[in-house]
DNA sequence: TGACGCAACATTGAATACAATATACAAAAA
DNA sequence: TTTTTGTATATTGTATTCAATGTTGCGTCA
């Protein structure tokens, strides 16, 4: 029988404060006073503190002792270093999902690329960007590496609010659906080492559309 | 100039009761009794809650709530996973060391591995795998990419116990030194893809030393 | 006028107290 | 004898309190 599953304050607490972060209601610098924070969250110090130290461990914010906790605001070399990062997770979970996924699991994601083109059509941008983060975790999970897993969910929350901001500009639009393309023919064909090339310059290309975004 | 750096208790109590895992004095399936170890490290209940929050965080114990933390004992498929990502790092770290390593952090490699010889001379199994070990983390390092150096020290750090094990078996001891000679002499002439490829398998032959350990 | 020092306030760090929940054991009933 | 159930105890989850530290602003003195 299905297990109820609780969960600690702390732990909702923090993905509360997580969302909060990723859709930019405290936007980078953002100072996290406790005393504030457990007013508006209903909650005494102990679970919060307890959560922050959760979101401190995943880099989403930092802290500074007796001064407090403030959302992260990373720099540009930071931006390019965990883009770098994604795109070698990425990368290599394409490799092992060329191994290990089903069929079914590739039949899946031809579906994802095609609603993907749909949405292109219609122009609707924010299906788009839900329906890009949909394919790029299930080939991640299709590596059934689950550290892989992990450790790729949390970078890519942490990078969930810059690359919603550089989403915005659509000179590069037309060019991501060609690269899902080819990212759906190779993992179809089981290329790995391709398609790991493919998934890194992938990312690549986000940055430079991110990198835009702030020169500019 | 060079800022005094503090350290709040709860890190402090984080990093000590990670040493104690890694070093088995805590062995998997240890429970994390609050009250014990709050006398044994003489500090008060919530800098150690904060402190267990983090290791939970890192993936080191497990919580079951109301239940207690637990140090984790990852099964053999764990294991596989994680060795299997920290290879995927290492490899990347490699290629990306191959294009920004400078000739004296090369220099600094050929010197450990140098001294790795001689400590397989000398038949000295602690100085082997600290001298590996720092080997490791020094082409990490020498990606220049702090999120990926933070990820692998992070996964390191959970596999260290385990490698230590696997550590007493002599069998594979050789080819391990060939091994990084061949690393060695890969990122000596930035053959990036090759290095990528080496530390992979380097690390896939862990995986058979330590399930070794496991079956027997 | 400017710099220094002191004091009051704000905020975090740590400890303790209280509540909720799980486990273990014993007693009673089948 | 076995199963069940209630109660005691241990342990974690949460709230509150106290202490330590940083910041700000005002007043004084050079």
């Amino acid at each position: 029988m299905e297990p109820i599953h609780r969960q600690p304050l702390a732990i909702q607490v923090a993905s509360r404060i997580r969302d909060l972060i990723a859709t930019d209601q405290f936007p980078p610098g953002t100072p996290l006073k406790e005393v504030n924070l457990c007013k508006q969250l209903s909650v005494s110090r102990t679970p919060l503190r307890e959560a922050l130290k959760q979101l401190i461990a995943e880099g989403l914010v930092e802290q500074i002792p007796y001064r407090g906790v403030v959302v992260c605001n990373p720099d540009q070399a930071s931006i390019e270093q965990m883009l770098e990062l994604l795109g070698a997770l990425e990368g290599f979970a394409g490799e092992m999902a060329c191994l290990r996924a089903t069929r079914e699991e590739i039949d899946a994601i031809r579906v994802l690329t095609q609603q993907m083109h749909e949405t292109y059509e219609k122009d609707e941008r924010l299906s788009y960007y839900k329906i890009n983060q949909s394919i790029h975790r299930s080939i991640v999970e299709f590596s059934k590496n689950k550290e892989l897993i992990r450790s790729h969910e949390r970078l890519n929350s942490r990078l969930y609010r810059i690359r919603f901001l550089s989403n915005r500009r659509t000179d590069r639009w037309h060019t991501a659906i060609e690269e899902h393309d080819a990212i759906l023919r190779n993992l179809e064909q089981r290329e790995g080492l391709k398609l790991n090339k493919l998934l890194r310059e992938h990312l690549g290309h986000t940055w430079t559309k991110v990198k835009d975004l702030y020169d500019s």
